[in-house]
DNA sequence: AAAGTCAGTATCTTTTAGGATACTTTTAGA
DNA sequence: TCTAAAAGTATCCTAAAAGATACTGACTTT
């Protein structure tokens, strides 16, 4: 393989990982790929996440398409979201992420 | 599947980021599953990362057991870095990474 | 009608990641 | 023998991520 391919491949890398980084971005994907959730539920979920962080990871994931956003018509307080076509599409890279972390998460972090 | 599972695949997530994330280790870890390289050689390879950096991310992966570090007998600026098998197990891991963002990083980061 | 829940905002502060730049020591090559 | 490369270290600095805490306005439940 060429070498320029390579450096597309590390981009590749980065840009996912940018994407699904962070500490709470590929959580609240993950909590997605179950069901459609609401606000808070994505909140008890997540644990100690504070609700402005909830928010901007929202609104991220949102910008870039692979959350949708949806308040009901007339119900303000009645928001939920759900994963995107997009979203959905990283449902096998996210169990993956499960799968390998449940194997191998302990030994490493010990 | 009960709550409490979830949380747990939750926390997966979580850990397996982190130990793949930031800007740079997923990119390092992709890049050593070609083959083992040089200090000088990742540092070509992941381009505008500074050796400050480069040492930084490449001790967390050593401590953490996913890269062994080989400096060879008496030339101490001869140093090589491979995958220990831990490390090779995350290879289908960041195939799926490259995939997928193959197909669907353009989309996004608009 | 009061209390609670939902879905956030608003500030402020701390922590962490990572860049910029210069320097060093050991070894290899011309 | 001089130069260059390899593999880092050492300082300093900035920006972004994320926590702590308090608050709000709309709606629901009792």
């Amino acid at each position: 393989m060429k070498n320029k391919q390579k450096q597309v491949q590390l981009r590749d890398v980065q840009d996912v990982i940018e994407i699904i980084g962070g500490r709470w971005r590929g959580a609240i994907l993950a909590s997605l790929c179950d069901r459609q959730k609401r606000f808070n539920e994505l909140k008890r979920d997540l644990g100690d996440i504070t609700p402005r962080t909830l928010t901007k990871e929202l609104k991220y994931l949102e910008v870039n398409k692979l959350i949708i956003r949806n308040a009901e018509e007339g119900a303000s307080n009645a928001v939920t979201y759900r994963l995107t076509e997009h979203g959905e599409s990283l449902e096998p890279l996210i169990g993956a992420i499960v799968t390998w972390g449940q194997k191998h998460r302990k030994m490493i972090l010990s």
